[in-house]
This record gives C-alpha cells, structure tokens and sequence, in this order.
RNA sequence: GGCGACGUAGCCAAGGGGUAAGGCAGCGGUCUGCAAAACCGCGAUCGCCGGUUCGAAUCCGGCCGUCGCCUCCA
C-alpha cells in the first residue's frame, strides 16, 4: 500500500483548511442541501451537484465509505403559490420537478444520494424536534406560530461570522410585532385557509424552512455528522439556523464536523438566481454539450470560488475534453518497440501522485486536472510515435482511472458525442464507406464534399492509418 | 452600514517569499491527397501606490475595481 497525502478541507466555521479525521472512520456522514422543488434546476445547482459528487467520489477512492443524503424540500411558500398558479396539487407539482431532477443528476453522473427524504414526509420528526426546542426554552409560540429564540443562543452567529447587534443593525427584515426579536426565526408556520398543513400541537401548520434540514440530518446521519455541504448562499440564515436549531435541541457540539460550501455561478457579472431571472437551465446545457463538458467546465476552477458563466468557456471545456477522449483511444495496431514507453509508465506514476496531493488539499481539481492534461500529451505524443509497450497502457489506465474519480463518464458512446451518436451510426458508417471507395479511386472532390456536407451536420470525420473515425461535434 | 471573497497572458485558471501549472483561442511547423485529430515550438512579472525583506505576484498598509452574504436561493 503506498500511502496517500493526508486530506485537508476548508471549514467554513473555522475559516481555515482542516486535516479530514471523521467521527467514525471509515464512515463519512454527509448531508448536501438539496433543491426546493418548485422550478427546474438551472446551472448553479448543477454545479453544486457536481462539486459534492466529486467530493464524495474522492472520499470513496480514498477509502472512505460515504453515506449521503440530500432532502427535496417540497413544502414550502413559493411552492404553493406555483401550484395554484399552474392549478395543480403541490404534490403534482413536486414530483415533477424531482423527477426532472433525477433524472438531469443521472445525466450528469451525479451519483445518486443514499437517501432522499422529503420535507412533507418527515412531519413527525420535525414537530418532535420543535417540542424539544421548546421545552429547553429555544422556541415560544405566537398564534399557531414557533419561533426559535435566537437570542437564547449564546452561539448564533458562529457560522457565517456574525453578532446578533451587528444583524440587528442592518436588519432589513419586516418587523413583526409578535416575534421577541426580529431575527427569530419560524420553526412552525400555522396554515393560512387553502394551504396545505398538518396537525401539530399548535394547530394545523407546516414546517419552516430550516427546520427540515435539522430534523431529516438527525433522523437520517444522527445527532453529529461529518460534512454538511450547500451553496455559499446557504451559509446564512440557512445554515447558521440549522446549527442553532440542532445544537440547542442535542446539546451537542458540533452539529457539523466540517461544513463545505461551493462558490456560486456568476452569468453577466451577477449571481445566477431565480430570483434575478438570469439563468440558463439544466437542460439547455444538456442539450447542447457533453455532460463531461460541464463538469469540466466546474472542475477547472476551485470549488470554493464564484465562477463566472460563459458560452466561450464552456466551448473551451468541451474542447479540452476532446483532448482526453483522443488519449483514451486504442492504440494503433502495428507498433514500434521504443526505451520511451517505460519513460512513459514513470509518467503516469507521477501523474497519479500529483494527482493525490492535489486533490489532498482541499480537492484541489483544477490543479488535478493540469496533471491530467500533461499525462494525455505524453499518451498521444506516444501513439504518435507508435512507441506502444506496457507502459502506454498504464498510462491509459491511469487516466482512465483518475478522470472516473473525478466523475468523467468514459463509455465509449459518450467519447463519440452520446445517444445522438448512438442513433446515427448505422448511416455514418454507410457513408464513410462510399467515401473510403471514391477516395481509392482519388476522386478528392467527391470525397471532400462528403465530408464537408456530414462536418456542416456536426459530424466529424477524421482519416487515420487505421481508417476513418468519426464523431459528434456540439 | 456590517461580514466576506476576488482582481494572474486575448479568454478560463492553478500557485502564493526565491524570479509564473494547465486548458481554450491565435501564429509557425510535423503528419495528411487536402483536411481533421494528434504532436512540436512561440506569449504574462501577476489591478495601482507605498512598506517589510538579501529577495514579493506571493507578507503588511492604503487606494481603485468586481462580486457574494446581511430577504427566498445550490
């Protein structure tokens, strides 16, 4: 066994990178905020997504064994004004989203989470969890209503690095008479006539929004868990409430040992939201790249910095993914025997340790990724040269290997340009035929209309040694 | 107003006291019937000013600029 770096990650509560050392080793609990369900997901989330995949599939190649669960919030106020405007139940409503939602993650090669409960199916612990804040003196009802008592938290505010004077100071929340403080925040919200509710001893209501996340961690992970991920816009009120809520209900601290939070995707200068209405869906960019694309398109930036969308990087990505898909292909069959091909094998040693340390620091992709780019040179540079031993198929396995940790999805359908590659194959190949004869006869002009006429339909054509390949371009 | 992040070649981006990874684009070349792909070669002194230091893009201070959070948000 050879050993790895020790794995450090960046903590948002202490503000510093951390050596990993979970509760339990090997055990990993990791709970990553899921979407509220009322809209389709857009590119941000994707990203999110995608960051916390690739975290959990590096912890698992480093052995850990990871248990992940993310909610679907589907009880909620935006929810519930959506359905009625579309005149559908807000369970029609949020199972369609989900569905979609599973179905884009799929897409992405977001490995699925162990568990994903919904907000609407965990009532009962949640209303158990509110009776204990407010037995401990956490949480007061005001007309059907539980408000969590911030100023009883000695804590609040350690999260996101703030004091309650300075919040009050630029609070620009509506000041609701009944609240003890206007930062107090509702557990339990009672049912206005038409919205959907459940029986609670406060009477008919439904859940707050950070409640849920609390409720279903300790239900699911337990009382003390390893990592609790989301969106840097989660970090408050979201996640400060949630450790509030949590620690004052276990006594126990911490609630989270590491808490990680991603960058958030900028379009044009701004964050992208739906609120602000300037974002490009999921699916529009599934439509129009590869889904290794995208998470290219992530990885090459540090995942705790805001990264800026646009159609040029994403280009940029899609091309540079092409470079790996060329290394990854078979090597010519008539090869030359060469004192590089050892040289080779010595790369792709080095590739894999950089690669580790890389990743060790706070999964470090971007710099991971520049290990992997040089390791995709030497392996074509080599198939150039026809110098093919033992050493160019570790080489091929190891960045095989390191791109499927990253979450790279390497079929051979996918190299070619998908499902859309899938369904014209039998016709390509009818015309790289007829092409292969006119170009024997050296009937150029011929040849190269074919060509050009399949390039202008977005396939490529490429005349090897060993024939003609071909492939979707986007 | 409070808290925080960032500013590195045309674009994206890593690094973070000893003279700048990687990707995309561009240019030149090899290969090719021509292409494409691939490979080889070519580019920055790191927002501005001042300080600390033998030495700073990297540390400190100030300034300018961009962005995030403080309200729903991955």
């Amino acid at each position: 066994m050879e050993t790895k770096p020790q794995l450090v990650v960046y903590n948002t509560l202490t503000r510093q990178k951390e050596p990993f050392e979970p509760f339990e080793p090997p055990y990993v609990r990791m709970y990553v905020c899921g979407p509220t369900v009322y809209d389709s997901a857009h590119i941000g989330h994707g990203m999110s997504y995608v960051v916390f995949d690739m975290i959990r599939r590096y912890l698992e190649y480093r052995g850990y064994r990871v248990r992940h669960v993310q909610n679907f919030t589907d009880v909620e106020d935006k929810i519930i004004k959506r359905s009625a405007e579309l005149g559908m139940t807000w369970q029609d409503l949020t199972n369609r989203y989900i569905e979609e939602f599973l179905q884009q993650m799929d897409a992405l090669n977001v490995k699925r989470a162990h568990v994903y409960p919904y907000a609407s199916r965990e009532i009962a612990e949640i209303i158990e969890l509110i009776e204990g804040l407010i037995e401990k003196g956490y949480a007061y009802v005001v007309d059907g209503d539980v408000y969590f008592r911030v100023a009883k938290d000695d804590d609040y505010g350690k999260l996101s690095g703030r004091r309650l004077e300075d919040l009050k100071a630029g609070a620009r929340v509506e000041v609701d008479e009944r609240k003890e403080n206007p930062l107090d925040f509702a557990l339990w919200k009672a049912a206005k006539p038409g919205e959907p509710s459940w029986e609670s001893p406060w009477g008919p209501g439904r859940p707050g929004w950070h409640i849920e996340c609390s409720a279903m961690s300790l239900h699911y992970l337990g009382e003390q868990i390893d990592i609790h991920g989301g969106g840097a816009d989660l970090i408050f009120p979201h996640h400060e409430n949630e450790i509030a809520q949590s620690e004052c209900y276990t006594g126990k601290t911490p609630f989270v040992k590491y808490w990680m939070h991603n960058g958030l995707l900028q379009l044009g200068g701004e964050k992208m939201s739906k609120s602000l209405g300037n974002l490009i869906t999921l699916d529009e960019i599934l439509e129009r790249y590869d889904p290794n694309a995208f998470r290219l398109f992530v990885l090459s930036s540090h995942y705790r910095r805001p990264v800026t969308y646009t159609d040029e990087s994403f280009a940029a990505a899609q091309r540079g993914l092409e470079r790996f898909y060329a290394a990854l292909e078979h090597p010519p069959a008539n090869t030359l025997p060469g004192a590089n091909d050892a040289a080779l094998a010595q790369k792709a040693r080095k590739t894999h340790k950089a690669f580790d340390e890389a990743m060790s620091d706070d999964f470090n992709t971007a710099l991971a990724l520049g290990a992997l780019f040089d390791l995709a040179r030497a392996i074509n540079a080599a198939r150039d040269t026809r110098e093919i031993g033992p050493g160019f198929t570790e080489a091929q396995a190891t960045l095989r290997e390191l791109l499927e940790v990253l979450g790279f999805r390497l079929t051979e359908e996918t190299r070619r340009g998908g499902a859309a590659a899938t369904d014209v194959a039998p016709l390509v190949a009818l015309l790289i035929d007829v092409r292969s004869e006119l170009r024997k006869k050296r009937e150029w002009a011929l040849a190269d209309l074919i060509r050009d006429r399949l390039a202008e339909q977005g396939i490529a054509l490429e005349d090897t040694p060993e024939g003609t390949k071909w492939r979707v371009r986007t």
